[in-house]
DNA sequence: ATGAAAGCGCTAACAT
DNA sequence: ATGTTAGCGCTTTCAT
């Protein structure tokens, strides 16, 4: 039982091996009793096409290639990345297909190994996660044909799907909690700003400060690039505005406000109230735990694959770009239940 | 330029496919003036060799695949696993493999989906990130004659190659830290029970305590489960002993006892002195920075590349047995500096 | 040192 | 509905 072939399930079912590629693709002209008759055998056997053949054979391939260009370090520090992982993981053990992980540590990395990844046949499809604002990785990849899926807001989104959360929406709902809650001077620690969600968060920001009437103060921003040390720094710069609140672009973030506000002997939520962004594992263990945004981010991982799925099938067009919903998670460090 | 083949290249340098094939594969037997040919029309074109036309032919397979049974929640919440795929991958691009992922969320996924792994041809090789204690997966991995590596210590490693990390020894040494520092009732919080770098943590704390005449009382002892919830609870647990220290299995578990402690009105570590094991940024950020022992976990992912190709080219005998020191980062939350 | 030819396991026309 | 046949792009004998 060394090496299952397709010819050697046919010679046991008696049938040719064609007929047998038909039912294992599911192809619809193959009477109902021989079906019947070599799925036996396969079961049986244990019998699993050969990856490398079929795609060979076919030009597709059943890789899925996940992507994530340079800023490694965020990667592997926010638990927003393992989490969309595990999303797409799942829908790729449901639908069949493999996945494959291209981490790329420095800008040589990425220009040796893009190639491979565009190399036709190679990768089904490839989702994409984009990083900085600039982007020839989609250009690359519409220039060879591979059909590809962002994950995230490219920041020329007019002709490529894609498929993100709501940023502005959430973020500007987070502020308009701290305001109703009687906040005036509120602070944002915002993402990294050469990114479309760092961006699209701050305009959220922006836009629930101005429809209610609230000054905007260029001092009561700062970046902190999406990471607990940079949150911690820019926190500290923006304290000397003595904010009563303030929006932190991710649980991670939020962190290190945290972590600044305690070293400043400032107590959250009386002090200074915090809403954050993401909803992950930290936002539970934050002390207080932390109000924030809650983003779907598994099941954005999942439907990617299957929007990814879809366009392998159907096409490049048109476009299909996904945009899911927010909620606004209220635990103790906005000061709404009071008690800290 | 569509779609460069062998073929292609072989025409356009004016020499056969074989040769090609030869120079591509670092074979002795080409002509340096030739091979030079053949190499400039190689960059010149941008060729890449077709990975599936190869596997078939060669029944070799240039992918790798990382697994990891069950037991995902804590693959997600705890930065041990991103950072050892992140040295994985580094190594993977450095030597050409492509990396594949392989996440089972269920026992019935596991069983699905490992008859995929098994076939001959498709992976390279393995990386088994060992979960809980049995594992089955080690024995059809060596039934079908697959080359592999465990990512820490199995349960019975008698011939099969591993990486792991001295974990009896890190525990061992932070321990021993906190008993110079004058600690007498020091408690642990284990990680899960049921897996191996749990129990080498555990005793390498109770060598630790038995080594320097102190007592052992099990209701010092708690387990945390390795996850930040769990060690709150554990950490809950033991604190109606009232120790005046605790090791803590992990770094995201030292969070969660922080967590306890401070729900408690205790002060790290003024009240209770607390070392963490991993040195991942859940240390840095901790308030007060964590005393922790400091593994090389990208490390250790890189070298388990490095030697799974060596089982790949070599065979798989005799096993590769490797284990890796740790090193004791003292910060503030063991008490060795003073303030918090 | 190089080329010719067979074949890896599969899919996809094309026959029948 | 099923079988026959010709490749997919590569490696690998086997000649030369």
């Amino acid at each position: 039982m060394e090496n299952l072939t397709l010819e050697k399930i046919a010679k046991l079912a008696g049938v040719s091996r064609s007929t047998v590629s038909r039912v294992v693709n599911a192809h619809p002209s193959v009477r109902p009793h021989v079906r019947q008759k070599v799925l036996e055998i396969i079961a049986e056997t244990g019998y699993h096409p050969h990856a490398a053949a079929r795609s060979l054979a076919s030009n597709r391939s059943n890789i899925i290639g996940l992507v994530f260009p340079r800023s490694v370090h965020a990667v592997f520090t926010d638990p927003y990345f393992p989490h969309l992982t595990q999303g797409i993981s799942q829908a790729c053990n449901q639908h069949d297909y493999m996945l494959s992980l291209f981490l790329f540590h420095t800008k040589e990395e990425e220009r040796n190994l893009f190639p491979r990844i565009c190399r036709k046949g190679v990768l089904g499809g490839v989702i994409l996660q984009v990083g900085q604002l600039e982007n020839e990785s989609i250009a690359q990849l519409s220039a060879n044909e591979i059909p590809f899926i962002v994950a995230g807001r490219p920041s020329h989104a007019n002709q490529v799907s894609y498929i993100d959360v709501d940023n502005v929406d959430g973020a500007y709902r987070a502020v308009t909690h701290l305001i109703r809650l009687g906040n005036s001077s509120i602070g944002t620690i915002a993402g990294a700003l050469d990114t479309t969600a760092g961006l699209d968060r701050l305009h959220g920001y922006e836009r629930a400060l101005a429809e209610h009437g609230l000054p905007l103060d260029d001092s009561l921003v700062a970046d902190g690039g999406f990471t607990e040390s940079g949150a911690y720094e820019a926190t500290r710069r923006v304290l000397s505005c003595t904010p009563d609140a303030l929006f932190v672009a991710s649980d991670v973030m939020a962190v290190g406000a945290m972590r600044a506000l305690r070293d400043a002997q400032l107590s959250v939520p009386r002090d200074v109230a915090l809403v954050g962004f993401d909803d992950l594992p930290p936002a539970l263990s934050a002390v207080p735990p932390l109000t924030t945004v809650r983003q779907p981010v598994q099941q954005m991982g999942f439907r990617a694959v299957e929007v990814l799925l879809d366009i392998i099938q159907n096409g490049t067009e048109p476009p299909r770009q996904i945009v899911l919903g927010t909620e606004l998670v209220i635990r103790a460090s906005c000061g709404a239940n009071a008690r800290s």
